[in-house]
DNA sequence: TGTAGGTTCTTAATCGATTTACTTAATGGT
DNA sequence: ACCATTAAGTAAATCGATTAAGAACCTACA
């Protein structure tokens, strides 16, 4: 009697008499069919086990899949590690789930998207990927993209209102008007080059996350009353050690000597603070520095360290949130100072 | 010149001038082309933008995903933030990861496997869950399971060594060949009452596994020279407080009054500390108390809780490896006794 | 009675691939 | 020169659904 061991619509239909689409209209689309009809329908399938269309098949014709992928910004394991990473995660989560939609974890050390992205409504990417390629392929092949904690001038992104931000613990690190200011940007340049800068037009329009951190600076610094040198800021293309030593070595052994560090990130200013330890300067003392980010390494260095720490796990449900809503915009989130020893 | 935006096997095909089938062939199965033909076709696919078949489309033909599914016992939220569950994941993503293939977390709050058992291969699931439909499901709409903890009778599944653990923890517990014993089952019986139950013919040859530890518990008494009374031995349908309280106070108040009690997971263990103390019995002095699993909770616990703690992350990695394998059987992993107070 | 409109359901194209069975051409042995 | 193999490529069925277009019937109003 009961033919296949495993339904489909098709063999449903066939069982019941009707058409595939009745069928289809039944689970799908109730005011194409009567009442009567429908439930018969539904009940039918209900007893001979068939549990409704074959999501598989239903997204490949739709194009919807109810997934999205987490980009992770290294692996799965780093990411259920750190705490700030997985309580972003947990708001992400919270958000995702209650909108019934499933969450795929996808590596950073994957080195391509078009493994996963057939068969996801988009992408959530956390931090921007050390891979350079998957920030391409996610500006060009992703469905729909929200970043978190960068920006790629598509869709929508989650950030923390990193001008005023900037300004505040700029302001924070800034005492007198005949302070020394020096800034160690993050990507303010679009090439990858580790270079000292001294003009660059953008600087006042630019909509990337070192643009708007670079106002903040500049506000402060103007508030306070000092000029800023025209040869006194940095560019450094990524987060990294090596870099940061580079540009904070010469920052701190250029004329004349800075008594106050602006670090775009605590990477960098943690690379700074080695730096000026290692030159005999003692902090806050000699040198004033200040972060970005709020890493744990950060609180448990000697001298703690004075940053920006964000709300992670609000981050993670506005992110969700954003992305649900399909809008283009960007979000912002809280942050708090956290104020430690080095400035 | 390019006619679609975005490119299709069929599309491609015809703007080669070849067919859908040497197209697909070029990608998957080398040796049905010339070796020139194929990389001509491959490099085509490259200039033009098209970065092989449609993942989504390919696996509703195959039948194979590369997905597996992640059965959490409950919201994506805890799974991140509890330590032992996450580094559980953090085992089982490694190995995933490694073969390519990806990860979805369904949470346990879901109550329906169907919204994702059509576009995954299999799941593994962490822990019995909540949901009983979700195991039902499990055992019948599942491509394929790897069980952690607990036993479907379908599949594979991890484990501790239940038996050996079991007698190791009670032999710990046991001291003089007097001692008065008493056992708080968790699960020894299909249906979910709550009962001392007397006599059960399958306790011997059962393998759930209760019936493994219980067999455990009873070398160990039996090596101690102790004969255990039949109306020693109690079974708790679930591991609730409500329902632990009510079966441990019904022991300890048992003639003779039980000065062991060994207890199938920590949660019982600590409801019959919290009923023992509440009763004016000191611990380990008037009865000495052993649980099993290694909640971090039993630790903080006064006295400490003397308990079986499990390597998990290991554990994640033996359940994705096993996965993998598709072979059917049981593996096992690590496990040390946690000596604490109660005992 | 003729026709406009509304329900209810079906036919057939489509989503983007894989794969079996088949055609055609080239090769080799005798 | 003939037949048997093998290689290279193609046509068409299929995976399991959705949905636009249209057929069949029923109602109602002039």
């Amino acid at each position: 009697m009961t033919k296949p061991k495993t339904w489909t619509l098709k063999s449903i239909a066939k069982e019941l008499g009707v058409s595939n689409a009745t069928v289809s209209n039944a689970f799908n689309r109730p005011d194409q069919l009567s009442k009567a009809r429908r439930e018969e329908i539904l009940a039918a399938c209900k007893k001979l086990g068939y549990f409704g269309p074959n999501k598989a098949a239903q997204s490949l014709r739709r194009g919807t899949f109810n997934i999205v992928a987490l980009v992770l910004p290294d692996s799965v394991e780093y990411m259920v590690s750190d705490p700030v990473a997985s309580s972003f995660m947990r708001g992400v989560s919270a958000v995702l789930e209650k909108n019934g939609i499933n969450l795929l974890l996808f590596s950073g050390n994957n080195d391509n998207l078009n493994s996963v992205v057939d068969f996801v409504d988009g992408f959530i990417c956390y931090g921007r990927p050390r891979n350079k390629q998957l920030v391409e392929q996610l500006k060009q092949v992703a469905k729909h993209v929200v970043t978190v904690d960068f920006n790629i001038g598509r869709d929508a992104s989650v950030n923390v209102n990193n001008q005023q931000a900037s300004f505040d613990i700029a302001k924070h690190a800034l005492q007198k008007n005949d302070d020394r200011v020096a800034i160690l940007g993050l990507r303010l340049l679009d090439n990858d080059v580790l270079c000292r800068v001294y003009e660059h037009n953008e600087f006042e329009a630019g909509q990337s996350i070192a643009h708007q951190r670079l106002r903040g600076y500049h506000q402060a610094i103007s508030d306070a009353g000092i000029t800023l040198g025209d040869d006194r800021t940095w560019n450094i293309p990524e987060s990294s050690e090596r870099y940061a030593s580079i540009a904070a070595k010469e920052a701190l052994s250029s004329t004349p000597r800075p008594n106050v560090l602006l670090c775009m990130s605590d990477l960098i200013a943690l690379a700074a603070m080695r730096e000026a330890l290692k030159m005999g300067l003692s902090i806050p003392e000699d040198v004033r520095i200040v972060g970005f980010d709020g890493i744990d390494e950060g609180q448990r260095f000697v001298p703690k360290l004075t940053t920006v720490h964000q709300n992670s796990e609000e981050k993670g449900r506005i992110a969700a949130t954003l992305f649900l809503s399909k809008e283009q915009q960007t979000a912002e989130i809280d942050y708090q100072l956290q104020l430690g020893q080095s400035s």
